[in-house]
DNA sequence: AGCTGTGAACCGTTTCACAGCC
DNA sequence: GGCTGTGAAACGGTTCACAGCT
């Protein structure tokens, strides 16, 4: 049984403890600049493969569709490397982007259900490029059990707790039915994991500190639809 | 060519004009509470079903995930039906948060790349009981077009245009590989598209009024990871 | 001259606390 | 007594504007 807890939450904001150790990681960022830094990432990856070595705030904040000041707030928060009256170095604030969301680390995730999802899931490129690798793909599916998708073996959803326990994975993506998807949790976050991202659309229960990510495609589209209607709207009034 | 325009950004944010009519939809509501409807119709939904006629705030907080004040924050600007000192009337909420979000609209929606991913999202069960349906698939792959996908068939991409008069459809996902993506994009909004979903990893450039929602699986993946460093850092330290 | 880094102002969102109604 | 609806306070994030470095 599930503790309460609701969505993640997480950040304990870091008391100001011990001192700071040499120029490594620094401390807590705020989830907004945490959820863009990929974003910076990735458009860096492109300049660079591109030939350009250095880009100004603007020239970066329009590529990746930021305003100038929110990127430069962004990167100062990492310490960053810029050169007042030049920009940044490109490949320096790869780096130190990487370095903070741990691109090195190549992390083993394990994605649970293989139908459709999953399979797009497990065949995604970015994949071992952005710092994961797939530990392992697990179905209850006695069809699908034992194939090989994307190189990798599909495992028995019986099989779970053993599976997590060998890849030491912490990270577990979800593309099972709603139905399943709170059961898997609880299994998973027994076994150590402490990072889910779901796509299934039920809100998940899960203890404190497991932080959880969901990616519902009827919510965006709702979403969606709000604006929409409300543009059809003012054409009436 | 594309104008220019970052992310979504939208929200005229209504003047005061006209009367307020009848007890008709609300005036613009924030960005974080329209997020948040589809959660709680969701889960409205399921307690009807489970016989639940009436919810305090307490309770309905508890099922979706956030605070009480948040919630009974979110529904006043519905200027929703709650009765003091006994709750909310679930029939009543699901009626008028679904009227909010335009669910009874059958909003025709077209899906661009019938890949796994395309599939999935074809598949998807929740497509129609939320207020959309599927009006094309497109995909490029001669082998895939004219085939049939959950009851549709897959059209040519090079007819883009002329699927998207036919449907009438306002609102586009894309499942296409990144590098697609932004012609896509240029077509679709050229045709009158206003609302994209998209799947792509890609920063697209729209023009202003065009709303765009981005799931990245990398993005979420890696924003998952620098939390996961920081909790294996905290050992260290 | 040019562009970064940042304190200060601003703005939107969440939380608090309680008045008002059933 | 119980629970909603809502002003007011608190918070977090973004934008502004400029000091400071190269």
């Amino acid at each position: 049984m599930p503790q309460t807890a609701r969505r993640a939450s997480s950040r304990p904001d870091s008391d100001v403890s011990g001192a700071v150790d040499d120029l490594q990681l620094t401390m807590g960022l705020s989830p907004t600049t945490v959820s863009r830094l990929p974003v910076y990432l990735r458009e860096l990856e492109l300049l660079s493969q591109a030939g350009v070595e250095t880009i100004s705030s603007t020239g970066l904040a329009e590529v990746v569709g930021v305003t100038p000041s929110q990127l430069r707030k962004d990167l100062s928060h990492l310490g960053s490397y810029g050169t007042r009256g030049v920009g940044y170095h490109i490949a320096g604030l790869q780096a130190q982007i990487g370095r903070e969301l741990g691109t090195a680390h190549g992390w083993p995730v394990v994605i649970i259900g293989v139908g459709n999802l999953g399979r797009a899931l497990a065949g995604y490129a970015g994949f071992s490029s952005r710092g994961f690798k797939i530990a392992a793909l697990v179905d209850r599916d006695p069809a699908v059990i034992g194939t090989v998708v994307h190189g990798v073996e599909v495992s028995d959803l019986a099989e779970l707790e053993v599976v997590i326990a060998r890849t030491k994975a912490t990270i577990a993506v979800l593309a099972t039915p709603p139905a399943a998807a709170q059961s898997v949790v609880d299994r998973v976050v027994n076994q150590g994991v402490t990072s889910i991202l779901t796509f299934a659309a039920t809100v998940l229960a899960v203890p404190d500190g497991v932080i959880v990510r969901k990616v519902d495609l009827g919510q965006e589209l709702q979403i969606l639809a709000y604006y929409e209607q409300r543009k059809s709207e003012e054409v009436v009034r």
